[in-house]
RNA sequence: GCCCCCUUAGCUCAGCGAAUAGAGCGCUGGCCUCCGGAGCCAGAGGUCGCAGGUUUGAAUCCUGCAGGGGGUGCCA
């Protein structure tokens, strides 16, 4: 139903494609923006077209600017030295693209391309019975992102946390329970199960008949003793309660909760079917898959205690996710330090004979590091040092510093009723934003004022701009109509803002083909600034205001700046961070 | 040793094959007779880590080197 409509670009390389020997589609993805709007509207450099004509680059541009037909929308072509540029006819465009952001509103950016395509994106995966730290940040908000990206793109996605509750660590947890006669082991919060998980690997260094205990305690629970699981159920369900809170604040939540308990069963049959066919072999008592033939190092299957690890889980979980959803796209949003790991999981099912392993993409991205106080170098977080940070305590001193700032401006803004829930709004969006604005994969030192800023370019930036356009919209008090003459919207800051507008459904299909939310943060701030230009034109100068004396441009630039408006807020939408009509 | 990520202004980052390399922070200087100053305007500030190569054209692609970070069979 919403169909791209042909770009200018693609009209313009139609009319070129006339007279070049160069395909249309080749054309448009020549087109530039050109440095100033007085050298126009888009441009063809010639360079590439002197290879295949034998000409100069600049008789080619002059020679086009005569013969080239005009695609309406353009009103002139000209040559600028070696480029060919196209001036807009601008009421025309202005009116195209404020025309469809009106029609379609929230829908304007979205598309079909995805229509009939399910896409699985396993963020956040957590391990039970510890608290989120900071370095859990990234992987829920670029995973939820995504998820809201290729939604708008048409795709139909799943959300899993793939939670991390198996293993012999929770057979600790479970002899610390019972070692320390814990009284009411319901009542326990993650922060008593750290602790006990501390104090007994504390007593099992010194006491090596502990760690017997614990790899027993695992096994009763392999085995579905009834004791063992109930407490572990209770681990559970005490993490999972917390993880919702926190998880919650920050505005992510998952579809599926999958486990790697769900995958025990399937173990078993796993191994033995990867033994019988020779997929694995073994080494010093181990089952590994040898993935020489990728240049990889082995895949470990099984410990040569028996044990499980990682990939004996995974790749059940991998099997499961195509069985399940025959995705087109499955995402797995885990850090760099990963990425080995990844690439062998990946073979070995490749090995395995799953066709489908080459649509699992790794969507990494760059460590949380911390500045140490006395070397000065940056280095991941350790919690002895008392640098691992709680997620939660770093989204209530953004939603604390926020409440004071404004508390700071409430004279002069007319902030809405609930001052707690628009703390949280913007001290998270503050959060959520700062870490979506820059590319996912560069590592990041943790800086309490950077990620907690509100000026400059930040989520606060955008949704005060947003906050504006819904306070001009408000003030106006009439509707936006789209029967507006456009020819009045002359401003060249309108101009700017009017093709910055038409720029947002590209970088919403940019985002997705990287797999990369910054592309819509940059675009934000851009169009953000933008607008902030156009609105200080208008302070000292009634003439430029949008709520100006003339109706007729009134109402234009109420068309304008309601487009604005749409965008930022869909664009927020799709980093995961909300829009507040005031601030 | 080998593999992956990173290296652009004092700091944090955009730009990823084309027209004078752009923002924010910080610094300097302006701007609230207000459609909201969480803002706007102007200025100073850069051998795009180094060396080769490909190309009409390289911060962008390739190779090598250096520096930082991460990983590298029984953690995830």
């Amino acid at each position: 139903m919403m169909h791209q409509p042909e770009s200018m670009e693609d009209r313009i390389a139609a009319r070129l494609a006339e007279h070049v020997p160069r395909s249309a589609a080749d054309l448009a993805e020549l087109l530039q923006t050109p440095p100033s709007a007085e050298m126009g509207d888009y441009g063809l450099p010639c360079y590439t077209l002197s290879k295949y004509l034998h000409r100069d680059p600049n008789e080619i541009a002059d020679d086009l600017e005569g013969k080239v037909g005009l695609p309406a929308g353009i009103r002139e072509a000209r040559a600028f030295g070696p480029y060919l540029n196209f001036f807009a006819d601008r009421p025309m465009v202005t009116e195209r693209v404020l025309g469809r952001i009106h029609r379609l509103g929230a829908a304007y950016g979205s598309d079909n391309q995805g229509a009939g395509k399910r896409i699985v994106i396993e963020y956040g995966s957590p391990n039970i019975a510890k608290h989120l730290g900071i370095h859990h940040l990234p992987s829920a908000v670029i995973g939820r992102s995504l998820y809201r990206i290729f939604q708008a793109l048409g795709y139909k996605c799943v959300a899993l946390n793939f939670l991390g509750d198996w293993g012999t660590s929770f057979g600790r947890l479970i002899a610390a329970v019972e070692r320390y006669d814990v009284e009411d082991p319901d009542g326990l919060t993650v922060s008593d199960l750290q602790d006990l998980y501390v104090r007994y690997s504390r007593e099992a260094a010194e006491n090596p008949e502990l760690q017997g205990t614990a790899r027993q305690a695992f096994l009763r629970l392999e085995r579905g003793e009834e004791r063992a699981t109930a407490l572990w159920n209770g681990f559970k369900e005490v993490s999972l309660r917390e993880f919702d809170r926190v998880y919650g604040m920050l505005g992510v939540g998952f579809d599926r909760i999958t486990p790697e308990s769900l995958y025990r069963d399937r173990i078993a049959a796993m191994l033995e079917q990867l033994r019988s066919r020779g997929t694995a072999v073994e080494s010093a008592g181990a089952l590994i898959i040898l993935l020489e033939e990728e240049g990889l190092p082995p895949c470990m299957v099984q410990k040569s205690d028996g044990a499980s690890l990682y990939a004996t889980r995974d790749i059940p979980a991998a099997e499961h996710r195509w069985d399940e959803y025959r995705f087109e796209k499955s995402l797995y949003v885990v850090g760099n330090e990963q990425s080995l790991y990844f690439r062998q999981l990946r073979a070995a099912l490749r090995k395995m004979g799953h066709g489908w392993a080459d649509r699992m993409v790794h969507v990494n991205f760059g460590l949380i590091k911390f500045r140490d106080p006395e070397t000065g170098q940056a280095r991941v977080g350790s919690t002895r040092r008392g640098e691992l940070l709680l997620l939660e305590d770093v989204l209530n001193e953004a939603v604390r510093r926020a409440r004071a700032k404004i508390e700071e401006n409430r004279d002069r803004f007319e902030v809405g009723a609930d001052l707690d829930e628009l703390a949280a709004r913007v001290g998270i969006g503050a959060v959520v934003f700062s870490e979506l604005s820059t590319r996912r994969t560069r590592d990041a030192v943790f800086d309490w004022d950077r990620m907690l800023d509100f000026e400059g370019d930040t989520g606060p930036y955008v949704q005060y701009a947003h906050a504006r356009l819904c306070s001009i919209l408000r003030k106006a008090g009439q509707d936006v109509g789209a029967d507006v003459d456009c020819s009045l919207l002359a401003m060249p800051e309108e101009w700017a803002l009017v093709r910055h507008l038409e720029r947002f459904p590209a970088a919403v299909r940019r985002a997705a083909e990287e797999y990369e939310p910054s592309v819509i943060a940059s675009y934000l701030l851009e169009l953000c600034a933008d607008f902030s230009t156009y609105y200080s034109a208008g302070m000292r100068e009634p003439d430029r205001r949008v709520l100006c004396s003339e109706d007729r441009i009134r109402a234009a630039r109420l068309l304008l700046v309601d487009a604005a408006r749409n965008v930022i807020r869909s664009g927020l939408d799709l980093l995961g961070v909300t829009a507040p009509e005031r601030m």
